[in-house]
RNA sequence: GCGCCCGUAGCUCAAUUGGAUAGAGCAUCGGCCUUCGAAGCCGAGGGUUGCAGGUUCGAGUCCUGCCGGGCGCGCCA
């Protein structure tokens, strides 16, 4: 029989306890291999997982079921087997058969009294882990168009991102976080053209603003500093702008096109580049310094115009083409998307030889993928899910395994005032901005509610919740709680005791109130919700677990005095509640939210 | 019409990716402050997981068909 081997031993560091108990049950399965009772070629994969009740003890596994299967043994008797091989443990109270075949683990106080010690040691590296290897990580995403101030949505983006960067960072990753400016095409064009037109207005010039145009206030602010810095140089008479014959009536579209030309044509290249310039930095600008207050930062910023200059885009569908991939119609050229199970192929070169945004996403991934990293993930807005096929598409065609690039969707988020359900139109300019939520609920809330939920959710953002300072608000409830640990600590002080650290560390079997122990098995979890958090991208986990954690202390708080006289007793609670305290702030922290030491 | 996502307590959402008796928070009702912060704690009620089939030891989760909602379906980005 083939000796099955583990990865570690148990005289090694102690770990996760699902790990430890993953350990003893692969020398049970060992055993009864090799002794011929079973016959496996190989390890089955030994899941461990935390009992939803406590009837059925800490962890449960339900290994038993899936070997039983292979086998063809009953599951109980196959259980019960295992159970009897598995060697002694201190951990271990008992280890019961349940249920179809079920392993529940009760583990003893001391198992979760381990953990104390740990977190005490790793501080803010409790929770942290290696899976990630170092490999190299991109994570693209808020990315907006800048072409006008970010909004709601791009705020959950921009959350959630930044919290699934921060859980990859914590297990191991290299993570690189990148913002992909779209600086290149057609919008930039309207953004130019819509600003000089304000510009106009504020010469004098009476000229009706286009509808396709950008209508928001901050195109006024850019004008007016146009102005300031150009003063009339840049002036151009009604009549020269409105010459061109097509009327906002007819075709916005066309109207707004020959606008541009209108203005390309006045200004020439070089005037008509730095009014361009001027609108795309004063809005990066304010988008970067909007994301900053938020939280959220970027390794690097990506133009688009970059892959246009350096010909990436060219190469790009030049080796699509070279792949098989391109052919001509209707004076374009297009990928084969459909080869790839897309809907319907798509254009890259169109007809007046310009190349589409898809050409240069296609160049831009491409270089994602040349630049080294081996894990790609996007965070898109649901809108975007059509744009999925054809990307993967792409990189198949171009000999790439699609699925090194994970695509996340961000559901949208409706705004409610209470009951009352807030208009968000992006036309005319009149949506709720990040900043202005940043300003009315604060950075804090706004960062939690943002990943309370699933990102394939729907979100309703509730303004009047989030702004609440009570227990309705997650967000206090669990500052609340680190805050709480904080003021017992300064009245420690006040009482003129010290915290004599290693005391609590000797007598922390004196931790073994039922509120004790429910408060030591949640942080034991947390290490746990961190993996699974990050492996999912899932940052909402973080968020529920946080919340459970805080009314275990909570509880604990209500049900018994920290500060008392017994020095061996206190210090041990202390350990235990210092402990809380770091455990809290490492998780807000991944979500990029404060732990304030009095609120 | 076609494609993707979603449908779980009155409301907003979880559910260890196929595991045991589907759980939290609001809201409702009832208790707990002379005490380390009541921004807190404890308890109660509330469910045919949209509907109907199927797959298996086992389904909220997987497959099929309906019903309802959201989003896409440009030589825009």
């Amino acid at each position: 029989m083939p000796t099955i081997k583990t990865k570690t031993s148990l005289t090694e560091g102690v770990g996760l306890l699902r790990n430890y108990l993953q350990i003893l049950l692969q020398e049970a399965i060992n055993k009864i291999n090799q002794d011929g009772e079973i016959s496996l070629p190989s390890l089955p994969t030994i899941r461990i997982e935390r009992s939803r009740s406590s009837e059925h003890g800490d962890f449960a596994s339900p290994v038993a079921l899936g070997l039983a299967r292979v086998c063809g043994r009953n599951p109980r008797q196959l259980a019960q087997r295992l159970v009897s091989c598995l060697p002694p443990s201190e951990k271990v109270e008992s280890a019961v058969v349940a249920g179809a075949g079920f392993i529940n683990f009760f583990m003893t106080a001391r198992a979760f009294q381990g953990e104390i010690p740990e977190i005490l040691a790793q501080g803010n590296r409790y929770g942290c882990a290696t899976i990630g290897e170092g490999r190299p990580v991109q994570i693209e995403f808020v990315s907006a168009n800048p072409t006008g101030p970010l909004h709601i949505g791009h705020g959950r983006g921009a959350a959630y991102g930044a919290s699934v960067a921060a859980l990859l960072e914590a297990i191991g990753y290299a993570v690189h976080r990148e913002y992909y400016v779209n600086d290149a095409g057609r919008q930039m064009d309207i953004l130019a053209t819509s600003v000089w037109l304000r510009y106009l207005e504020l010469c004098g010039e009476e000229i009706p603003f286009p509808s396709a145009g950008y209508r928001g206030d901050y195109i006024w602010d850019i004008a007016a500093s146009l102005r300031r810095e150009e003063s009339n140089a840049y002036r151009a008479s009604r009549e020269e702008v409105m010459g061109s014959g097509t009327s906002d009536n007819d075709d916005q579209e066309a109207h707004i096109d020959a606008l541009v030309g209108t203005a390309k044509a006045l200004l020439g290249k070089d005037r008509y580049q730095i009014v361009m310039n001027r609108a795309l930095a004063m809005l990066l600008n304010d988008i970067r310094d909007d994301l900053g207050h938020f939280g959220v930062h970027f390794d690097h910023w990506y133009h688009e115009r970059r892959l246009v200059e350096n010909s990436a885009v060219d190469l790009a569908v030049r080796s699509l083409d070279e792949a098989g991939y391109v052919y001509e119609q209707d004076g374009a050229r297009w990928f084969r998307s459909t080869a790839f199970g897309d809907e319907k192929d798509r254009v890259l070169v169109r007809e007046n030889g310009q190349t589409t945004y898809f050409a240069s996403d296609v160049a831009y991934h491409l270089g994602k993928l040349e630049r080294g990293f081996q894990k790609l993930i996007d965070v898109w807005g649901a809108d975007h899910h059509g744009y999925v096929a054809r990307l993967k598409a792409a990189l198949q065609a171009l000999g790439k395994d699609p699925s090194s690039l994970a695509i996340l969707l961000v559901q949208f988020v409706s705004l409610f005032r209470g009951k009352e359900r807030l208009p968000m139109s992006t036309r005319s300019g009149e949506f709720i901005t990040l900043r202005q939520l940043r300003k009315e609920v604060g950075r804090d809330a706004a960062r939690f509610f943002f990943i309370m939920r699933k990102h394939d959710q729907h979100l309703d953002f509730d303004l009047e919740l989030a702004k609440s300072q009570s227990a309705d608000n997650p967000v206090y409830y669990i500052q609340y709680a680190y805050a709480r640990i904080c003021s017992v600590l300064r009245q420690l002080g006040e009482k003129g005791y010290l915290w004599d650290r290693r005391q609590g560390e000797q007598n922390l079997h004196r931790l073994c109130e039922p509120h004790e122990l429910t408060l030591l098995k949640s942080l034991s979890r947390y290490p746990e919700v961190v993996e699974s958090a990050a492996v999912e991208h899932a940052p909402h986990q973080v968020a529920f677990f946080l919340r459970e954690l805080a009314n275990d202390f909570h509880a604990y708080y209500n049900a018994h005095t920290f500060l008392v006289e017994e020095d061996s007793m206190r210090n041990a609670r202390l350990a235990l509640i210092i402990a809380t305290r770091q455990v809290v702030r490492n998780g807000l922290d991944l979500l990029g939210v404060s732990a304030p030491d009095t609120m």
